[in-house]
DNA sequence: AACGGTCATTGGAGCGTTCAAATCAGTCTT
DNA sequence: AAGACTGATTTGAACGCTCCAATGACCGTT
């Protein structure tokens, strides 16, 4: 059986072409008894519109573009694994369909939008993991393609939309939850100073600290790669102190799975005799029973296709060409939407 | 500036759209002077074929989709992870793309077939996770759909191509390993009896354990639902026997982790004490020092890419219109192209 | 009864590409 | 020297869709 096209549709619902495309793309314009006999034809006919066909002509492809990639840690891994299940899901839902492709650096991704661009007319982009002085976005944003990230525009004034989890926030909550449990010696367990999403985890614990008179003795504060290992042997340092603190605030699942590791070694009860938390709230962490702070990856997708949405409606009005220089006056430039930074998640288990 | 097409290519060159098509795709045909000016002029206006314009006419997208997990357990989602981005990288290198799709059962993922295939034109699709009687395989197959799947047809007769890891074979290197290190009582921790890779990677053991005369006592077969806790209690149940197995080859590493956390609670040192072998070699078990069996994921999405791109070789001889009956006689049905059951790899440290 | 106005619908054109057939040299046959 | 053949190139058509301008039909107003 030949494929249906909108022309076999308007042949046997006996009416043009034309009015079969309004009928799916704009039916407020179409008469309802039309559109029932139309819609009848359809389903009857098992039509599906051709992507290629509109894509060619409305220069809308309805693909997203997402960097998976090439394996950063453990945890880090998961997570984008996770938000990437969580786009396509919410992508589907709305006639959308996310693209993967990946690069070993910005320089070379950016590479990689000229070809999607012009190739495949990508409408847009969800880029993940940015940095201060982040050449990717500027790149995008100079050429007037759509994208929002997922993580804010560190340090850099941002222009465009971007969605994130405040990771201070979160550590925040965590070390709330540790005083109101009673804990007054509450340490830190991060990465090394300027990483831009380790620092901003440090600075939730850091406030918290200080606006709860914390007794913060030096060594409270550590600084390592991201690891179980080191994870370990930090936490190991920590509780070799004179005074040890009676809970650790991790920046990482990892890093806290190596601390609950050198407790249990050490015949410690995590939870019980000292207090851990860890984030990212990772399998293993459920599994174990460590507490962990848990990042709303399906909110954070959700919301950067929403605000895509927004992007492309204002962006280009009506299936305007992307001639630069003449852009309809009436939507005007919009600047950026509203940036959303979710508030994470503490899950509480045993470790504390 | 206006995007380049062929036309615009054409005049620069001085020659005509159909010879700068040629130029692209069938370089033999075009004179190598002309030739050369042509691809002068591709490269100075910065052409690019346009995708859409290209798959309306010759019904090919490039386009392979991919269902991405909901979310299974830690282990087998890093799996996938791990599978995709290889996957990415080499259809990339390829010229073609990976697209996401999610559902959530077998026969959503059908509907989901016919949408993606009438709608997006996409040329093939790439499965994992099958199964006995899997409904996905026959839809395709009866459609004549090109596709690859990564894990073999279980018990049902597969009439398409495969790639698989060897289980069977890396539990059995494993016993062997264990075996050459002078271990005679060696133990299995899998996952309940009906899972079809859970056996394959059960029957590895038991083989080497008959061929090399193991002293395999009541016990030492243990099968539980996959996870740290069940496997650490399961570990603890062998552990105590009167003649306890002095290793144990596990079917995944989250059961393995769930051994090393029990050992080492005990004060036994993995490894010296008890060996432990886990399966799918995780990160965490990189970190922890924990012997695993890894799966050539990067091989495996090659050979699924190199597959797929000889059954449509063969399929659509030169841009054939999917006309059904009237195949052209010279390719023939061709059957399905050799399955490839790749062999993991045992990688070895601290804890066997 | 002629006029503007809204609503529903239509036909033609064009998006950028490849296919099929046609053209036009030049070379080899007989 | 006329025909058949090869190789390089061109032209028109088509893929399925949406944009745009135009067409009637029907309404109320002057």
């Amino acid at each position: 059986m030949a494929r249906a096209t909108l022309e076999s549709v308007a042949r046997h619902a006996a009416v043009s072409r034309q009015t079969v495309s309004n009928a799916l793309n704009a039916p407020h314009l179409v008469h309802p008894d039309t559109l029932t006999r139309v819609r009848a034809a359809i389903t009857e006919l098992n039509y599906r519109p051709h992507h290629a066909a509109r894509t060619l002509r409305t220069r809308r492809s309805q693909l997203v573009g997402a960097r998976i990639e090439p394996w950063r840690d453990g945890v880090n891994g998961a997570v984008l694994d996770r938000f990437l299940q969580s786009l396509t899901a919410r992508a589907q839902a709305d006639g959308q369909r996310i693209l993967l492709f990946t690069a070993d650096d910005d320089e070379q991704e950016c590479a990689h939008y000229e070809d999607l661009l012009s190739g495949l007319d990508l409408d847009a982009f969800v880029l993940h993991g940015t940095h201060a002085d982040d050449r990717r976005t500027a790149w995008l944003a100079q050429r007037r393609v759509p994208f929002v990230t997922f993580g804010r525009p560190w340090g850099s004034t941002g222009t465009h939309g971007w969605v994130d989890v405040d990771g201070a926030e979160g550590t925040r909550a965590a070390t709330r939850h540790l005083v109101a449990a009673g804990h007054r010696r509450i340490a830190f367990l991060g990465w090394p100073e300027g990483s831009e999403v380790g620092d901003d985890r440090r600075s939730g614990w850091a406030d918290l600290a200080l606006a709860a008179g914390l007794e913060v003795r030096p060594g409270y504060d550590a600084g390592v790669a991201d690891g179980l290992g080191t994870g370990r042997t930090a936490a190991a340092a920590m509780l070799d102190l004179e005074v040890a603190p009676t809970a650790i605030v991790c920046a990482s699942d990892s890093l806290a799975l190596g601390a609950w590791t050198e407790l249990t070694a050490r015949g410690l009860r995590p939870g019980a005799d000292v207090a851990v938390i860890g984030f990212d709230d990772s399998t293993t962490a459920a599994v174990v029973g460590l507490s962990s702070v848990a990042q709303p990856l399906d909110d954070a997708a959700a919301a950067c296709l929403r605000m895509l949405h927004d992007v492309l409606e204002t962006d280009r009005p009506r299936g305007v060409r992307g001639d630069d220089a003449d852009r309809s006056p009436e939507a005007g430039p919009a600047g950026p939407p509203d940036p959303v930074l979710l508030s994470p998640r503490l899950v509480v288990r045993a470790s504390g």
